[in-house]
RNA sequence: CGCGGGGUGGAGCAGUUGGCAGCUCGUUGGGCUCAUAACCCAAAGGUCGCAGGUUCGAGUCCUGCCUCCGCAA
């Protein structure tokens, strides 16, 4: 089948690359402009143009899509039967929706209709979520609220971050996709219908929910927030006005005496061999891997032999 | 020229107005102990990123270079 592959960063890569191995004839990749990025803003292409000039595709990237004739007649030209987007970070207007004859599909990282949007992943670990999937669907107008076709459920891991998740339903992603490109293509195809009273929206993390809220959270919602925020963000807080971000936690098994003496966020032991120990609303944390202003992220024991952190100093909002 | 922080024994850091290079941990040897990753004693281990300059004297001040990292996107 002519295909028409749109997408943006590694997610997308995966499935690019799963359905090119499949033997596609992939007419064009359309993908997000270069962008400034990282120390001293080099352009970086993006993981899929990458991928795409290593494959001799022909690559377009246009700034948007939205009341564009000029990619609107590329497309069309190009005659595709179907349109793949996966992660490619805008919505596509109906009039590219239109074009190929067999339909937009469209790969999203969770169990349609839950967690529709940007940040599928992320939000299926913050809320601690036992398991999560993969969907393919026909693309319209809204935001992943097209028909289902495929779908892959996977239980998620205790420890598991949202890097890692990321990574196997990227995979899973592309086999999802080359499988419901076969069943296009043989006509076997489902359409299943969304339904909406079970949706629910996953939108862009915010900087501010990366901020631990010590007085309201307990420990196992600390160490969701930890690893759904690592790799993208990590998860912060302060103290003695110093900036320290958490990037592995876990959730102590330990009794300690008098424990509601002290209020949330406070170190009730520190330990060269065993690392911090935290009071929160609900259990107590154990920090892991952390990382301190200006520096990288390391462990806490390596953190505590030229950082000290006292028995009893706490961890604050600001 | 996006903003910013570094490079000091194996690790993580400190080093004040330039004046003998330190701390915690680790390593090695010894001791204590029924025993220990615990405790005590001792030792080894650094041309302070590179090159030049100022100075009686530079980890510290100046110049250039290499290199690592954080934020922001």
């Amino acid at each position: 089948m002519r295909i028409v592959f749109m997408g943006t960063p590694d997610f997308a890569k995966d499935s690019l690359e799963a359905i090119y191995n499949a033997g596609h004839k992939i007419v064009a990749v359309i993908t997000n402009p270069d962008r400034p990025k990282g120390r001293g803003m080099k352009m970086i292409p993006t993981p899929v143009k990458e991928f795409a000039i290593s494959k001799k595709l022909t690559v377009y990237q246009p700034e948007k899509v939205k009341n564009n004739d000029e990619i609107l007649n590329i497309i069309k030209k190009l005659e595709p039967e179907i349109i793949c987007v996966v992660a490619y970070g805008k919505l596509l207007p109906k009039s590219i929706l239109d074009i190929p004859k067999k339909g937009c599909i469209n790969v999203h990282g969770s169990l349609l209709p839950k967690y529709r949007g940007a940040a599928p992943i992320q939000w299926a670990i913050l809320n601690g979520e036992k398991t999560t999937g993969v969907t393919t669907m026909y693309m319209d107008i809204g935001m992943d609220t097209g028909d289902m076709i495929l779908k892959k459920e996977v239980s998620i891991g205790e420890n598991e971050t949202t890097g890692e998740l990321w990574d196997r339903l990227s995979k899973i992603g592309g086999e999802i996709l080359v499988e419901t490109l076969d069943e296009i293509s043989k006509g076997t195809a489902k359409r299943e219908k969304q339904d909406e009273n079970k949706a629910s929206l996953a939108p862009m993390l915010n900087k501010d929910m990366s901020k631990i809220d010590w007085e309201n959270k307990t420990a196992q919602e600390i160490k969701n927030l930890v690893r759904g925020l690592n790799p993208i963000m990590g998860a912060y807080t302060y103290l003695n006005g110093k900036k320290i971000k958490f990037w592995e936690v876990d959730v102590a098994n330990r009794d300690i005496e008098n424990i509601d003496d002290y209020k949330n966020g406070t170190v009730l032991i520190s330990d060269s061999k065993e690392g911090i120990f935290i009071k929160t609303k609900q259990g107590i944390l154990k920090v892991i891997q952390i990382q301190g202003e200006n520096a990288r992220k390391m462990s806490i024991q390596d953190f505590l032999r030229g950082n000290k952190i006292e028995q009893f100093e706490q961890f604050k909002n600001s």
